[in-house]
DNA sequence: ATCATAGATGACTTAGGTGTAAACAAGTCA
DNA sequence: TGACTTGTTTACACCTAAGTCATCTATGAT
């Protein structure tokens, strides 16, 4: 459903978000926290930098940050820059001529089962799904290893 | 959600379930109705003939045909070969340690939206969406042109 | 100014899904 | 048998997402 490139994105800004909204993390250690091959990852993040998500400074002590709280950033945010998610709004069987006024069989079917997906994107928080608040979304057990990646977000 | 080949193999075994379970469909004829060229749509059908949907014999009076009624075929039957629907079930978010035991974030929200799509797949026949019952899945509107794919399975 | 640091960028490669072309095998019919 | 029809198979071409590599640009420290 969502690209590789999409799970990317959140990961990576799942790591940011962890970190605070003021400290900068190195691509780098991102890419070695989220798994991510680094000069990939790099792609990802100008993209989201250039849809306002994130901000990045080079040099000496740069790195990335969020330039938002994450609190203000929904999933929906994160993935529509790097993920094609009009591709859903089209017909399930790929019928040129199906639409609203005119749906296939497989039509209103085909819509709740997306709008239930992008809806949750939109309603959902960057910060809802780090853990930080009161989601209950840490792993339930606690026998990790030290492999990545994890089930939350490795700091 | 849904790969072209999974489409295409709906489609065409849409028209299939229209013509009725005797009769034979030349691959020629399910191409052109279905939109899909003829030699890819060869390949595809000879997968789902391996999966026991359709038999297909050659010579003249040749062609393709269900091997079972319609009522009796699900949706989902059709797609599994063709398309990886296992995919689903990996994290959304691409973490390798999700799982039951030891969710992530969007976990549940995740199994939710995935189970009730592949339910409507195993739940669904054939026969329903072709419209042949009384699941009143014909096109609404009765302007059509005549080219294809349409909303409807072309006879 | 010089150098190290760290992100930005473009060219290239890889893999899988999709599509094409041509030869092949199996059946029917005269 | 021979011609014809129709599905089968193999090999290859194309496109896009994904990933790699080398290099460039901008910033801070000295």
């Amino acid at each position: 459903m969502l690209s590789a490139t999409a799970q990317y994105a959140l990961r990576a800004l799942g790591c940011m978000a962890i970190q605070g909204s003021e400290e900068v993390v190195l691509g780098r250690d991102l890419a070695e926290r989220t798994a991510v091959p680094q000069p990939y990852l790099s792609k990802i993040l100008l993209t989201l930098k250039r849809a306002g998500l994130v901000e990045a400074t080079r040099g000496t002590g740069g790195g990335y940050r969020l330039a938002r709280p994450a609190e203000e950033i929904s999933l929906w945010e994160i993935v529509d820059p790097v993920d094609n998610v009009g591709r859903l709004d089209e017909c399930i069987m790929g019928l040129s001529k199906c639409s609203e006024q005119n749906p296939c069989t497989m039509h209103d079917w085909w819509k709740r089962v997306r709008e239930d997906y992008v809806s949750m994107l939109r309603q959902t928080s960057l910060a809802e799904v780090t853990g930080g608040g009161t989601s209950g979304c840490q792993p339930r057990r606690q026998e990790l290893t030290d492999e990545t990646p994890d089930t939350t977000f490795p700091k």
